[in-house]
DNA sequence: AGCTTACCTTCCACTCTTGACATGTCCAGA
DNA sequence: TCTGGACATGTCAAGAGTGGAAGGTAAGCT
């Protein structure tokens, strides 16, 4: 149920079409909770069913901006104080490392070396990202900065497991 | 896809039935790739029906014990090596960190908090998992090993992003 | 005026995942 | 002997997520 209160997060600030939201998620929200395009449209009808958004205009080509109501703040609040995260990831990376041992040394250290190089290079596109944004001090950028902060040392720590795993792997 | 190969890989050491296979999920394998007894049972069906297990043994109380096949072993080699991981993960912690704006700052910090104190948990629970076990030099000890210590840098991680964190909301 | 591009939404078919329910068998201990 | 607990599989409904097709409007450019 997260996706229906990442809209309702996304809402606070200003009202947004289907299309604004639909382009956040692909940029802004790519990285932490992806979403398709028929995935948004439906459920920002059900959250408009609920009440918890309405349409608050329409312009031209059948776009329509919805607001968030006094309702849908609630909810929103009540999900981030009183309901706990869900923490069960899947992770496929680590996943293949479980079977690694079907593979020649050669094979598996390619695989390490692989996501090492990958961990690397978003590592360092996350920091030119920080780098280029100019933060402020409000809410926004606090929090955003947070978030990007995860993303560097989640980048780093996973960089430097691969790393350290290739010389895990002997020979035989 | 990856529940298929996931059940491929555990079948290539030996033998077993969806019952065995529904343990493994549930204890060695839940943080990696958590997965329902439906969703097992219904995907060991389809791979005999693709041929890439068959059932080899049947046991006392309708147990059927599956077994790789070549075509199996093929599939889950040919999966490792030429196709890559998913990346895309989704973040229910860090979905939450980017709405925190909408609390008050102690309850944004309340709710860093507990990440911090979850994250330090688990880091305690898999330094004590990795101290019991006795690694030998095999295969899956080799491997085994390598994901525990992704576990424990992930964790770590996590427990020092959110104790940082908690040092950026500054009372307004 | 005509063309292209961006905007904007809806619908559909499919797979994956969850949770619950249903059904029954074997075995060990009181 | 009986009874509870572990063993063992199957099915079903509902929700979440993916990918793509379809259909149409407005705006800008030449």
């Amino acid at each position: 149920m997260s996706l229906r209160h990442a809209l309702l997060g996304l809402l606070v600030d200003h009202p947004a079409s289907g299309y604004d939201l639909l382009k956040t998620f692909d940029t802004s929200l790519a990285n932490v909770w992806p979403a398709t395009q028929s995935q948004i449209y439906g459920e920002l009808t059900k959250l408009a069913d609920a009440g918890l958004i309405v349409v608050s205009e329409q312009g031209p080509r059948g776009r329509k901006e919805y607001t968030l109501t006094d309702p849908g703040l609630a909810e929103l609040r009540r999900w981030l104080t009183e309901t706990e995260p869900q923490r069960t990831t899947r992770s496929d990376v680590l996943l293949r490392v479980f079977f690694l041992g079907v593979l020649t040394p050669q094979q598996a250290r390619d695989y390490l070396d692989g996501q090492a190089a990958h961990a690397a290079e978003l590592h360092a596109n996350l920091k030119a990202l920080d780098d280029s944004i100019d933060w402020d001090d409000d809410d926004l950028s606090v929090y955003g900065r947070i978030a990007l902060e995860y993303g560097r040392r989640f980048s780093a720590m996973q960089r430097d497991w691969a790393r350290w795993a290739l010389t895990q792997v002997k020979n035989k």
